[in-house]
DNA sequence: TGGGTCATGTAACCTGTTACATGATTAG
DNA sequence: CTAATCATGTAACAGGTTACATGACCCA
């Protein structure tokens, strides 16, 4: 259930409405998770039945009014009880749609194996690349043992998958082609 | 939708029921997707409503009767669709609950990170070892133009994202630990 | 002889995706 | 002046997860 905790997270940055939230998840978050905004909208509901964020609406001329929602003492107590839970079963949880199609690209030409991984390579650099254009953006941290950049580890971690991947594909391209 | 053409990809191989495709699933295309038993069946029914398979009942008296499903015109025709068209976008859908709970850890003290790294890292030791255990037990492997080895290919991406992911993990843990 | 596992599934619920709606503002 | 985009969401459907059901067989 990490979406409901990534919106409480963001809560305690400041309040906002699923609007914002969209376009903070956006900003922050996108890079190791996508969520759409609809799916947003429907958390926050379920969220403030079960208590875990209180809503008030705002009323505004220029555009449609909105609810601007907030982070109750019961939700920061749920986000803390998630972060310090050890439980790390539920986080290998493996779907890769790349690896499904080329397992059984056996079936047709090798060309449409080489064609997939080659569009799935550039999808890879660009992603790389707005990854670290917005590192880049935010320039040099300062850590202490108090306040660990842990968003940096973040960045981190996806970055390399990326050159991972790309290195992976590049490698498995060239062993296709020098097939006999 | 991944699944439901894995599960066409596995009964080009043979009929199966949905018991033996859960199993066959389990021992072929899990290393890169999670399925379980009760989506398995779902999808199959809906298969069979679309008309990518067709069942027939096959009683038993040692067990439970059970239906056995088995590839149809059409389903051959969509998964050879399916594995030619180019389409990467969607093969790069990302949810890392790692990276959710990583970022998040501000809020809690080191010690819950480091712990947190700590379990993911023996899920990601242990599953290593179950990948090459299996790929071992394939042994050598010929592959030609005609015929490539698309689940070699498979079983490397999924042993070398093991090895960077506990690489990363490692430096992440030494990262925190050295902090003052 | 009682608790696991095999073999077969169904039902209910939760999460993710797609499509649509509305009125203002900005870009070409 | 017309099409895109901003700013706000709702509704319906598809896919994933958890819990349960049933009767045989196997092990301690």
């Amino acid at each position: 259930m990490s979406l409901k905790h990534g919106l409480l997270g963001l809560l305690t940055i400041r309040k906002s409405s699923g609007y914002d939230l969209s376009k903070l998840f956006q900003e922050s978050l996108s890079f190791f998770w996508v969520a759409n905004q609809s799916q947003i909208y429907r958390e926050l509901d379920k969220m403030e039945e079960i208590g875990w964020v209180v809503s008030s609406k705002v009323e505004q001329d220029a555009r449609p009014n909105k609810r601007v929602y907030g982070i109750t003492k019961e939700g920061n107590q749920e986000l803390i009880r998630w972060l310090k839970e050890g439980n790390a079963e539920d986080l290998s949880v493996v779907r890769n749609p790349l690896l499904m199609k080329l397992f059984f690209s056996g079936k047709v030409e090798k060309d449409h194996a080489v064609a997939l991984l080659k569009n799935y390579r550039a999808i890879c650099v660009q992603a790389r690349a707005e990854i670290s254009e917005q590192v880049a953006g935010i320039g040099d941290v300062e850590e202490t043992a108090a306040k660990p950049a842990y968003w940096l580890y973040a960045t981190e971690y996806s970055i390399r998958q990326y050159d991972f991947q790309i290195k992976w594909i590049d490698e498995t391209i060239a062993r296709l082609e020098s097939l006999k």
